[in-house]
DNA sequence: GTGGAGCACTTTTTT
DNA sequence: AGTGCTCCAC
């Protein structure tokens, strides 16, 4: 077999024709578990063997992980004979373009740094220093413009970094599209990139949909690949609307819908097909299971927060073949997969917001299971990685550093906690919606699938039910083997105690894809003792 | 410069 | 509830 057949021997119809379509503009809608990374591999792959000089190939990502992922797909398939293919993140892109033009005294100011700043020129505007940095993001990234409230911040601000020859993340992007905006400029980056290749598109913002549009002038050709169904960072500028426009922007784009889902089980597949369903501003597909039925997917209502992850706990411990005590009160282990050994790197909880994560911390401490918290600010084991990037952020700024040092060093400060995260480690993973996007595990239990949080409507005015769906839709695609939605009718939280009913998401699923359990109140020592009596 | 009272806030956050 | 801020007294 030649590498010729080799790439595409692996691939379904569909993926074929997203890999070997190579002229022009091109949008591949890719469900969840539909094959992407493979794919955006694969056509890369596809190029390099049909001739094209790997200079002139580029594959932009949002996560350092999502650009190794595609890097290590790539090496697979064409041994390391991949230098001089760029992958690399819309911003290390940006720093890279800056350096290559001969701008690189500068620093990477990050968000911690931002803040610093920030805190001192907020003083008596009555905007909070989180609030200003969101809004010169905002501004920087063209999504809105600067009224007279946030422009006098924005501009002593703009000062400080002069000052300090430092540059934002979000001046990563805009600075390149300014200089690529001149015209000397343009034309050498016009030549150089004729296959680029955008993954997440539906996430990208206006500033880096300009970026893009600049790079591919007229003569390179675009590959968007992305899922208007999975779009969740609306909240950070991100725009919709250019995946859904993408053929009146680039025009002849062939469609290719990648629909195989190879990931999840049929019942997951299914209920997650009819939730979506609800949504309007999106790319309908119908999202086909290759794998078998599988199990129902478990709806279980529970008392409170705590039962909750003890619910969480004794699931995973009657797989793993546990040793606490939850073992002795649950005996029954008829219709799980006793096929294939688990391990607690099979296991992800995954809830709405950071808050819920301690009372489910504070079981798994209790119970001795392994665990890693992805992201978030308040958990002991996110302080060390906190730590190492502070360290790593630091080692870049003392100025003695020798030149050819300075790429990998200003990379570093474009690591982010998320790059931390071992999917690997013996560990059950514990993350918002929002990380879990882009991961998959055997078994997924959704915590606090609530009205108030599943969608999130508490301390905010107008939600967007939309883009909240999408987000519980990309929870529910990370189970491959089995899917626990779980809801507390009562739960603690920012010190009150609510009584909660269940997420209306939960009837957009049908009932015949669902198993419901439903744990009663926990009865009363006194009472307990006065039934144990009646024997 | 620090410690404590008082107050406001509390969604998500790829870089 | 818990954090993180300001402000003021020392």
């Amino acid at each position: 077999m030649n590498l010729h057949e080799t790439i595409l021997s692996g691939l379904n119809e569909s993926q074929r024709e997203a890999v070997t379509s190579t002229e022009g503009h091109m949008l591949v809608v890719a469900g969840p578990g539909t094959g992407k990374t493979l794919t955006i591999a694969s056509r890369i792959a596809y190029l390099v063997n049909n001739g094209v000089s790997p200079g002139r190939i580029l594959a932009v990502t949002f996560t350092n992980r999502a650009a190794r992922e595609m890097r290590e797909r790539l090496e697979i398939l064409l041994g390391c004979n991949i230098k001089g293919i760029l992958i690399v993140t819309f911003h290390v892109l940006g720093l890279r373009l800056l350096m290559d033009t001969g701008t690189d005294d500068f620093v990477i100011c990050t968000r911690d740094d931002q803040i610093e700043i920030l805190k001192k020129l907020v003083k008596d505007s009555g905007i909070r220093p989180r609030q200003a940095a969101e809004r010169i993001s905002r501004i920087k990234s063209f999504i809105e413009e600067a009224d007279e409230n946030i422009d006098v911040i924005f501009k002593s601000y703009q000062s400080v970094l002069m000052k300090n020859s430092a540059l934002d993340f979000d001046d990563l992007i805009l600075k390149p599209v300014e200089m690529l905006g001149r015209n000397d400029m343009a034309s050498m980056y016009r030549e150089r990139f004729r296959h680029i290749m955008v993954d997440e598109y539906q996430d990208i913002n206006p500033a880096q949909f300009k970026l893009i549009k600049l790079i591919a002038g007229d003569k390179g050709s675009i590959c968007a690949v992305g899922d208007s169904d999975q779009a969740v960072y609306a909240f950070r500028g991100a725009d919709l609307r250019n995946f859904l426009n993408f053929e009146e922007d680039f025009k002849d784009a062939k469609r290719v819908i990648l629909c195989e889902n190879y990931r999840s089980n049929g019942m997951i597949v299914s209920a997650s097909n009819e939730l979506i369903k609800n949504n309007r501003d999106r790319i309908a597909k119908n999202i086909r299971a290759v794998r078998g039925k599988g199990r129902k997917v478990t709806v279980i209502s529970s008392p409170d927060e705590k039962t909750e992850g003890e619910v969480i706990v004794s699931e995973i411990e009657k797989r793993i073949g546990g040793t606490s005590h939850y073992q002795l009160m649950h005996s029954d282990h008829a219709g799980l997969d006793s096929d294939c050994a688990y391990s607690f790197s099979d296991f992800a909880v995954i809830f709405r917001t950071n808050a819920q994560a301690k009372a489910i911390e504070e079981v798994f401490i209790s119970s001795g299971i392994p665990y890693q918290i992805v992201g978030g600010k308040n958990s002991i084991q996110s302080k060390e990685v906190e730590n190492t990037l502070a360290y790593l952020h630091d080692i870049i700024s003392p100025a003695d550093i020798r030149h050819n040092d300075r790429d990998a060093s200003a990379e570093a400060a474009l690591l982010s906690p998320a790059d931390f995260f071992d999917p690997r480690a013996e560990a059950v993973s514990l993350m918002t919606m929002h990380m879990a996007k882009g991961l998959e595990f055997r078994v997924v239990f959704i915590a606090g699938v609530e009205e108030g949080l599943v969608p999130y409507t508490i301390n905010k005015d107008n939600t967007d039910i939309g883009e909240e769906r999408r987000l519980f839709y990309v929870g529910m695609t990370r189970a491959k083997d089995e899917l626990f939605l779980i809801h507390a009718r009562k739960r603690f939280l920012y010190g009150q105690r609510l009584v909660r009913s269940p997420s209306l998401f939960l009837k957009e699923i049908p009932e015949e894809l669902i198993e419901k359990r439903i744990i009663p109140d926990k009865v009363k020592k006194q009472k307990k003792d006065e039934q144990i009596g009646l024997f």
